[in-house]
DNA sequence: AAAAGTCAATGAAACGTTTCATCAACTCAG
DNA sequence: CTGAGTTGATGAAACGTTTCATTGACTTTT
């Protein structure tokens, strides 16, 4: 019953061509005041609703957005998802959901799924910048796409956190502390996110006019998993770090996890900081100090800016937005054991 | 040009009729093998493929499914989410994905949207069981409804926690270490999430012939603040608990910023048992013992439920699934200061 | 008073499918 | 050799909209 009526039934009942009940659902003008009157009562007796499968079709969008995160189990993540969601809510757009893993042929099935589905636009963070396949399947795709923490070379947009400004805070940090083997972990190097946290750590150790030992930066992928894995194998090498940066936004869980598993104390061992800010960090013993950013803000920036693209109300060059980090210092820092 | 192609496009360039077409596309048999592979040849060129829209206005089915979730930056909730859309992809349904915030009227209007895209099916966890005006609206969205953690008066079906029981393991726990007031922290009573936990609270009191003071269970709403809100209630009364529950799924970071501000410690000033597991669960300092349930089966299990509902392969009364909780003891709770 | 111009309403066409009643061709029994 | 039966292809109708070229009724201009 709900929907049952169509417009056929509104006009019908309102004794008006299809095309006038149409104009008056729209809220075009030229229609006179009568019949709108009339119309609009036919409406409310009919209980009478669009049906949004018609609509799209005729019209060729479906107000709907598609979404690939790699892993929306993530607060950081999720809390993206959120904001990004209620603004598009409020423009009457609807958000498809999906996960890619960080997984490039997951990504690849999903994009063609979601273009399938015809979404009006879509946000995503990709595995990959650079993969020729995924860069194909985005630019097939034909519809605006907004990148999260990734640089487009496309005509995406970019929404890009500053990571290399807050890594090289943290580094700073523990550098002036007197750390001098600090290690790095976060993911694929194939994507701003990790590239740009190596770029901030470099940039810290040149600055202190000292060397980079390139074991100590592990830049593989950014499963929760690796989190733990490099840090079991860092610290099981003949000189362990004195100070850790967890770079990515799904590994602080692993590596305060394997810190404690080696029997490790923060920040009287090892010191410790988090990339993203998290219950965990803030209410962890001791609390962890983290480089934080503000994904809820990511999410409405890139929905505003997505709808912007598909009203085509704007047309400019590709973007790059970048938002800010900045260092939240807990307690979980402190003087190396031995100094070097 | 990607979906540029129609099905029209696909027979004439094979030569044949447009039902002929749709056969072959559709995989229908009464179809002769040259005439099929001939079909098969023109799609692989042009790459045509369905235009799902006018499948689904066709066919009257959108494969999406609706849900309405209270919050998906909670981990937990997060993982029932990510399950179910797993499960959903993998028979070709797409999810879309809305946050209600706990609030009856955002509820409500999301209803209407979900029914308004024709969603297939609707997996939700509800403000409120009794609610009339949202009864109304669910009855009327008419399809297939999996409530989570919510007992169904209607056709839908239920994924309901055995959270009595593991309220009442956690709260026999405290009361076998010798604490006699254990406050309990819950959601509205409105629900199953919140009463069941009353009622296994009240019979852990009951069964070791204790009476429980009202005073110390709470159970107004499921919001993150409030965890925090009550708990800094409960530790300025004149008798502060010497142990507390956190039952929500949320709450868990709220009680324990509150404790921690209040400048006690856990547990030798107070004892603390969260509801549902958590990276902070795990990796704080003491880890905290909590009532745990695993979120990602029930929503494989919610998902696979409800696609038997809408193809009709399940068409029983109504189900109420009962999934386990266990008490993980980690180092939260010890005995009380002060013997009663 | 005729011509030109406005303003609103009309109804057919189109969006891209699926389905279904027909139809054509062929096979086989009598 | 005819009539019935079978198999497979056909093309129109339908799903519920929006849009657009027409049309009809008025109004204004010359």
């Amino acid at each position: 019953m709900t929907s049952k009526a169509t417009i056929r039934d509104v006009a019908k009942a309102a004794g008006v061509a299809l095309g006038t009940a149409s104009r008056v659902i729209n809220k075009a003008e030229n229609v006179a005041p009568e019949i709108r009157q009339r119309v609009q009562a036919a409406i409310d007796a009919l209980g009478y609703q669009p049906d949004v499968l018609a609509q799209s079709m005729r019209r060729g969008e479906t107000r709907t957005i598609g979404i690939i995160i790699r892993d929306i189990t993530l607060p950081a993540f999720a809390a993206f998802v959120q904001s990004a969601q209620e603004e598009l809510e409020a423009q009457n757009y609807v958000l498809m959901l999906t996960c890619s893993e960080d997984r490039p042929e997951r990504e690849l099935s999903l994009l063609n799924l979601l273009a399938q589905r015809r979404v009006d636009g879509l946000i995503m963070t990709g595995c990959s910048e650079s993969d020729s396949k995924l860069l194909e399947a985005r630019g097939q795709i034909g519809v605006p796409i907004v990148m999260l923490d990734r640089v487009a070379h496309d005509s995406s947009d970019s929404m890009l956190m500053a990571h290399a400004d807050g890594m090289q805070k943290a580094v700073e940090l523990l550098i002036d502390l007197g750390h001098r083997r600090i290690a790095l972990i976060t993911g694929s190097n194939e994507v701003h996110s990790g590239r740009d946290r190596v770029v901030g750590y470099r940039r810290a150790y040149r600055n202190k006019a000292l060397t980079v030992d390139n074991s100590l930066v592990r830049a593989r992928d950014f499963r929760g998993e690796s989190g733990y894995r490099e840090m079991t194998e860092l610290l099981a090498t003949d000189a362990p770090p004195t100070g850790v940066v967890a770079g990515g936004i799904a590994m602080l869980p692993g590596v305060v996890r394997a810190i404690r598993e080696a029997g490790l104390s923060i920040p009287e061992d090892i010191s410790v900081i988090g990339g993203g800010d998290s219950d965990l960090a803030r209410l962890a013993t001791p609390p962890v100090t983290v480089i934080r950013w503000d994904y809820a803000e990511v999410g409405r920036a890139a929905a505003k800016i997505l709808i912007d693209r598909i009203t085509g109300s704007d047309d400019s060059a590709p973007r790059q937005l970048l938002f800010p980090t900045e260092l939240v210092v807990r307690q979980s820092c402190a003087r190396p054991k031995l100094q070097a």
